[in-house]
DNA sequence: CGGACGATTGTAAGCGCTTTCATTTCCGGA
DNA sequence: TCCGGAAATGAAAGCGCTTACAATCGTCCG
């Protein structure tokens, strides 16, 4: 029923090798031969099948990005800017993404099956020893997001840095007591932040009190990057001090804008006010943060991706070259969270 | 290299059938022979080769997602339902999405290429007759998500319904003159809303003034879904009335919430307020909407492309099933735009 | 004890395309 | 006119798996 080079290599009386040449435009078929195929392949609307050239060439012109729980505007983003650099190669994106992080081992699974996918995007994946072992051994083109690993490319951002930044802008506004907001400890990213800001108290010669931080250890499924989340930690936070008004922070650090949201809500609910009481700062630089007015850590997500994909790129092109690593250094975005002017959304786009 | 069955069958003593059947669980296999089998595949470390599946059993277990732009946050919400919904199933999502509008077709072309995938998700793109056809003829299993088409299952929403509940609301907050932020007119559910509004003005006897409506005709990259159009449509309908504020609207209805944000800027540039000078109604619900307490119309996207899923996999299922359409109801969100007490954002999940 | 029959397993023909190697064809030069 | 070599084409062997059909084996029944 469907037509295949059989029907053509009939139709135009050449060989089906023939046919197959003239659609992989090899040199060596004469300017008649391939005209006469080419007419007679429209004529009878021929495709070929995806599939049956996969298998023949051993490759099959996709991507497979691997991404733990697309609820995320994080996600999102990377992923955007995965789609935006692919348009430009022929390659097809293929997206495993899952609603909770329990699931991405199920995913990863999946998107390295042979045959699958040329190449793999693995987005805050980090690679386990044992099967960064059997990624390395089966010399799978991959390209780490948000993680890194010294035998793949990678791209990620200074996370240590950006809350380093973070903290040094709340001191420089005067902030003695400062708050820290965590995901859980399980996320590498998070733990970097808050080194970051360890460090940066660190070179005061001041110390991290631990009544000042929060953690969302409960939310296994997204690592507690979520606004209830941090409304929980917030809470915490506030809850541990509600006896003692004057210890209370007087500044949070929380370690992403969506958990910074959530700490923004409870903040409000128990009667103090953002920045008078309390000034916040958070990390990503979601959509929603120019919108909320909060200052934030920007994350070039966007760029990331595309990075990625054109590191995927060369590797699949040459699979021998030195895994290379980008780090980008996160931007610090002042608004009405620490005293910024309010200032209504530009539109950009 | 890289294990086939072949090897599996060498070292198992049966024929290649017999491996394929233990892998299939075919019934007809010994207790015997399927545990040789299983212990010598995972020994080797077997992992069936998924082009070759799929050619050998003509179909891929992969769904292609044709989604244009992006960018959207729509689109987002619609693919996170689609992820949702996939991941109960066993196929595998393939994401056709593209920066502008422009590239839909090619994007569409690919993924139907034959062998590529085994159904068809489209958002937000119409099938013109002759792609209709052609897809119908095919007997490709498609859904349509935010359009229809009476030989294709589809998901969407009444968007008529939903423009005349948004000029309704205004109404009975007493407005007389209500002005019309729109997208290019070949958005077909954007022309829905605005048809919707006109009917919704009808009944009162009243009719569209035509100055009271601005249009975003200039951007063909993404038919006026951006805040910049927005932004331009409303500084057009207050310049119209620079020189006579009595006759400015009270009220905008912008036919989607990213327009409404551009178009609030506006408002503010011009040194008047909202609600105070003007109220707003967005379209959409999308996630800073909560942030910029915009009154709108909530679409329920993520339902929606769960729903979509569901019925391609019923379809892929049972190819002969009719055609079913299902139609939701835009739900009215009253927020702080239109006179909602100011109310800091809830942090569901 | 022979044959029928059901349960297992094997043989081999695809699925639709790529690609190596061999063959044929076509020229220009001797 | 004949020959060598380049250009064009064809034959056929995969790519790794599924599956219709055939073959084999053991068992049960008359």
């Amino acid at each position: 029923m469907a037509v295949t080079i059989y029907d053509i290599a009939d139709q135009a009386r050449v060989s089906i090798a023939t046919v197959s040449r003239v659609f992989n435009d090899h040199p060596r078929v004469s300017e008649d031969t391939r005209r006469r195929v080419f007419k007679v392949a429209e004529a009878l609307g021929y495709e070929p099948h995806a599939s049956a050239q996969s298998l023949a060439r051993q490759q099959t012109h996709l991507i497979a990005a691997v991404v733990p729980v697309m609820t995320s505007f994080f996600f999102m983003e990377v992923l955007r800017g995965f789609q935006d650099r692919l348009d430009e190669s022929d390659y097809d994106l293929l997206v495993y993404a899952s609603r909770t992080l329990g699931t991405v081992d199920g995913q990863l699974g999946r998107a390295v099956q042979r045959g699958r996918a040329d190449g793999l995007l693995l987005v805050s994946t980090p690679l386990t020893g044992e099967r960064a072992r059997r990624l390395a051994a089966a010399r799978t083109a991959a390209v780490l997001v948000d993680s890194s690993h010294e035998a793949f490319d990678s791209v990620s951002v200074d996370n240590q840095r950006g809350g380093a930044v973070a903290i040094r802008h709340l001191r420089e506004r005067g902030h003695d007591r400062i708050g820290l907001i965590l995901p859980t400890e399980d996320s590498a990213p998070a733990r970097d932040r808050r080194a970051g800001a360890e460090r940066a108290l660190g070179e005061e010669g001041r110390a991290l009190d631990p009544e000042l931080v929060a953690t969302a250890d409960w939310d296994h499924d997204h690592h507690g990057y979520t606004r209830l989340a941090g409304y929980r930690a917030m809470q915490m936070l506030l809850d541990r001090f509600a006896d003692r008004p004057a210890d209370r922070p007087t500044a949070v650090f929380a370690a992403a804008d969506v958990m910074a949201f959530g700490a923004y809500r409870a903040v409000q609910e128990a009667g103090l006010s953002v920045p008078g009481d309390i000034e916040l700062v958070g990390f990503d630089d979601v959509a929603s943060s120019v919108y909320v007015g909060l200052t934030t850590l920007r994350q070039p997500m966007y760029e990331m991706g595309r990075m990625a994909v054109e590191k995927l790129v060369r590797r699949l092109a040459d699979p021998d070259r030195e895994p290379s690593q980008t780090i980008f250094a996160p931007e610090l975005v002042v608004r009405e969270t620490t005293g910024a002017p309010t200032s209504p959304a530009v539109p950009r786009l």
